[in-house]
DNA sequence: ATATATATCTTAGTCACTAAGAGATTTAGC
DNA sequence: GCTAAATCTCTTAGTGACTAAGATATATAT
């Protein structure tokens, strides 16, 4: 078999690694919802919170591409579980902050311990070097994969004539 | 900083890219059910009968964890749309065969197009070598998340007393 | 002071989903 | 063979999260 061709052979076997195990991590985040009896939304905005601290409502519909509407709907059911406090800012009073309860948060938290230690366990059996190569390609991954979203959405705004003929549809602006 | 402690931060640098890449790849996945004018779902069926060929319903159900009720739907969507078509087993005729019209369904195959350019070019920095440490670290993670998936789902058959204290929803059995 | 902009919420309607069970066919037990 | 149980898909009724559009409240600009 020639050099090239084992490359090529490897870049699909890649491919097809890397989609199984992404699949995977969705059906993750989709079991931790389940386990904790809310919706898939409302675990994402609840990540976002926890990445971001304390957003308003309007950053989180822009975050998660969901409408204002929706947004009300996830943080009133988040708020009945008692998971996240409406705040309302003092300084601007349309707007209202939306901050995560620690004490019952944290509950949500235990639920990617087996993920954590299973992480920690496939980590542990590479050198520092390799997982600085690991980061490296995480991160040129995640911005391959931004420029692509980016142009396929791009698709939309070119002319009809010269795109795929599918039945398109608009996405929320 | 100590040795160890540029270690846990690397590990969490890591984990944090991951996650952010992982995000946006679920986001690409949207962003083509968006365009295509389909149901996530209805592509994470025209995904597996990408993978596996022809499958029957009930294995479409199986594999997306839907019920038989919802898969009927997808693929009535899908048919409509000229992307499968329903084939009953002439062997055993309470069976329903689903596969792809490869013509149609090419066009959505059209719209991976930015991700694969993307990934070529991100995977054309690397060397055999370290595209066989991905490789080998993409089928690792996905083991780990397996099995961390396993875990999780196996905290709803531990005794109550044993668990976080959390409004716990049963999982399709 | 009035108009315009911004931030959230409300309402009505839609769509994909589940639970339960019906219909059609196959397999097993006698 | 014949009946009973099992298997596979589909149907039905009801639920819940979503969008679009506009209402409400507050802030900013002219």
């Amino acid at each position: 078999m020639s050099r090239t061709k084992a490359r090529a052979a490897l870049l699909q076997e890649l491919e097809a690694a890397m989609r199984r195990s992404s699949a995977q991590g969705v059906l993750y985040g989709q079991t931790v919802a389940n386990v904790a009896g809310i919706a898939n939304s409302d675990l994402e905005c609840m990540d976002i919170l926890y990445l971001e601290g304390r957003v308003t409502a309007g950053r989180l519909a822009e975050v998660t591409g969901l409408t204002t509407g929706a947004i009300t709907g996830v943080i009133d059911r988040l708020e009945k579980a008692g998971l996240v406090r409406r705040e309302r800012d003092e300084k601007d009073r349309r707007k209202v902050f939306i901050s995560v309860v620690p004490e019952t948060a944290m509950k949500i938290g235990q639920l990617y311990v087996p993920m954590q230690q299973a992480m920690e366990k496939v980590f542990g059996a590479y050198s520092d070097e390799e997982l600085r190569l690991l980061l490296r390609f995480a991160n040129e991954g995640y911005k391959g994969v931004l420029a692509a979203t980016e142009a396929l959405k791009g698709l939309l705004d070119t002319p009809p004539e010269k795109r795929p003929a599918l039945k398109l549809k608009k996405l929320r602006p």
